[in-house]
DNA sequence: GAACACTCTAATGTCAACATTCAGACATTG
DNA sequence: CAATGTCTGAATGTTGACATTAGAGTGTTC
């Protein structure tokens, strides 16, 4: 998903992933599109068997999307989907707020017309989105974007460790309450972009901030506290 | 570390550690006693043999201190001690700014009573504080009680991916700079404590500002932008 | 009948051997 | 002599077997 989005002219880096990269893509899929549900047990035995790998690369997988705060395990206890409750969904998104603050402070000041540009795209593919599922991906890709134009490496890997959670909850929440969310939520962006692209830090923190709370509102029912 | 600071009279759980730990705390001593100096090429093989362990915890440990950003690594090229560039600096102490400017307006809004004691007692510690070393140490563990103070699990998970960065750059740069460091910190911790105690979060906020700026500036000489 | 101790099993933790890949040295060629 | 091709060694990636453990189930005792 990442590799996709490089400027045309260049080539990245040919990188050769291993299969611990490939089995937590599959676990990672396989979570949002519902085939192990919050509370599900994995068993390093079944992936393994089921995906033909060895039980290390499924580990290291695991480990990984542990990481990505997708899985809750212990010593010989196995992983575990995480369930997210309300408290965590609050955690989620201070976090995120604090963290996007910072980003959309660096993308309004640094990012490069070049930037702007795949942000815009990426605001524009929202519209084509033709289910709930597919637009949920191209919102988290869209912040995606807006945390890659900061150039801040650090940032973006805090970004990630959030990322998949944001991910679940949105998955979690659609089909429980859509109403306003496919209509607004691209138009919201392309809002988003355009205050970027005037520099206007202040406006853009609030229309960030705005598109935050409405979100959350949309979909828990409840106002942000 | 962070089991010692329980409360008196009550027992944390009775954790049982793997050996994959284990390794990540030798390691990690290693990389900040400086035995592993930044640069160095950390070989799954010689640790293996080195601690008399197989590869498996090894690589798992090697992984988890990547999380950490203590380590960097790619496919088939093994792991190396991160060296920080001026720019990583900025990047670590940007992101903690923001961190710890959330963790300081839930400390300060939620802090419990026996938090606070706890971090009065970390501020206390630092004062007999032998070495430099130690007090790095120490500093780091302070900080840790104030995000422990916050409640906030995700944000806990944050810092915890740019602690141990935090500590390696402090490390690494007692010795060239500490003048005024040693004398002036412990006191700094101390109006903290005292300024979350008072529960006036603008004020802690920017006492918590000022002690990374005065931090960063004695340690590189340099200003903030 | 409830609490305790024990057993058993299925899962994770660990290990050592095998396969694959990368980086550098060396030879080759124009 | 520079650029390219090949080779080699040492490291990582992967695997399956073995050791250990948590937790459920069973039986016993008071």
């Amino acid at each position: 998903m990442a590799p996709e989005n490089r400027a045309p002219g260049k080539v990245g880096p040919a990188r050769r992933r291993g299969l611990a990269d490939e089995v937590a893509d599959r676990v990672r899929a396989a979570i949002f599109d519902g085939t192990y549900p919050p509370g599900s047990r994995l068993r390093e035995t079944e992936l393994s068997s089921a995906l033909e790998v060895s039980r290390g690369p499924v580990r290291e997988a695991l480990m990984c999307l542990e990481g990505e705060g997708l899985l809750r395990s212990g010593w010989h206890r196995g992983a575990v989907v995480v369930e997210l409750s309300a408290e965590d969904v609050a955690e989620i998104d201070s976090l995120r707020g604090t963290l996007e603050q910072l980003a959309v402070r660096l993308a309004a000041e640094r990012a490069s017309g070049e930037d702007l540009d795949t942000l815009a795209r990426a605001a524009d593919r929202m519209r084509r989105a033709e289910d709930a599922h597919e637009l949920v991906a191209l919102d988290i890709a869209f912040h995606d974007a807006v945390y890659a134009a900061t150039g801040h490496r650090r940032l973006q890997e805090a970004w990630h460790t959030i990322r998949s959670q944001v991910h679940l909850f949105l998955v979690s929440r659609i089909g429980v309450s859509v109403e306003g969310y496919l209509e607004t939520v691209p138009g919201e962006h392309r809002d988003l972009v355009d205050a970027l692209r005037t520099r206007d830090t202040d406006v853009a923190l609030r229309l960030f901030a705005d598109h935050r709370a409405h979100a959350l509102h949309v979909l828990t029912g409840r106002d942000t506290d």
